[in-house]
DNA sequence: GTTTTCGCGCAACTCTGTTGCATTAGAACT
DNA sequence: AGTTCTAATGCAACAGAGTTGCGCGAAAAC
């Protein structure tokens, strides 16, 4: 009857212990969401998912994934409509500083690109100095291409309003 | 007595005028504005900007914008405070696909860097079509680099809350 | 100069995220 | 197990960015 694999709730609840810190249900729950989904997942999604199963309150899941990601157990990003989208931290506490992203136009489903491959040396003018790159691919994802091509056909054909 | 610079604004009144749409005084303004800053500019900077001459509406700021964006006369920047950032576009309409950005992480400044020659080919997953690449380099920039790095040593000797 | 209609201003609203404070519950210690 | 201490939670109220509906005013078409 246990609302999350456990698996992934076991992680989450030794990687929350691993910091020291308190072992609270919320933390553990909303890390081991993020560690179940296979996307960056918005504040609003991760609220539903955990509100399955007990109850918590909008500011709590703020907060938790605010803690997440000052301990290095989640990261955020910042999405195009102005809201972030949290991961699970890979289990590579160190290479925090060059995400790379890829978000759906269609679906709005964002992933990580771990092989930050690219965004090594882009010439930059003199006298600044880089900290971090962000670099974000947006298109169609593997889901929504096929979609959207056939959506295109039909819209060829008959063009309405609505 | 005139607010703006002559050149910019008769720049701006010309390009609204191109659209073929109504050329209004706030239209034109508001893309005077941009077309002066060197930078990227949030509402909050571009209707303080714009107040200094006549008055204009919070809410047809923004739809001034939102205008100027479809027209293809400016284009948003999501920055990481959830906040959109705004350039006029440059002269050449097509190159709209491959952004790339630094933000100082000290002062806000949002600058363009044009030279995109970043951001080809980073390996997605198949399936997945690359359609617009955003690239952000975040850091310091050339104003705010010293003045940083001289925080830092004064921090270092007197640490104190806010 | 009159008419038409697009765009502006105003007010009220939504949505994301934050802050203050009283209460609850980890976990450390008998 | 019971006590105690304090960090986290829940609740309510707030803040900032952006949106929507609607009547009025002013571009531009006639």
């Amino acid at each position: 009857m246990t609302p999350m694999t456990p698996t992934f709730h076991d992680r989450a609840e030794d990687l929350v212990q691993r910091t020291g810190a308190r072992v609270t249900r919320q933390r553990v729950e909303v890390l081991a969401v993020l560690l179940a989904a296979r996307r960056a997942l918005s504040h609003h999604e991760i609220e539903g998912r955990v509100n399955r199963g007990a109850g918590m309150d909008r500011v709590t899941v703020y907060r938790v994934l605010e803690w997440l990601t000052s301990h290095h157990l989640a990261h955020k990003i910042a999405g195009d409509d102005r809201v972030w989208r949290f991961n699970a931290a890979g289990d590579e506490p160190e290479r925090t500083h060059a995400h790379a992203h890829f978000k759906c136009n269609d679906c709005g489903e964002v992933i990580c690109l771990d092989e930050a491959t690219a965004a090594r040396s882009v010439p930059l003018p003199s006298g600044f100095h880089p900290q971090e790159v962000e670099l974000t691919v947006k298109g169609l994802c593997a889901g929504c291409a096929p979609a959207a091509a056939a959506q295109r056909r039909s819209r060829a054909h008959a063009q309405h309003r609505h």
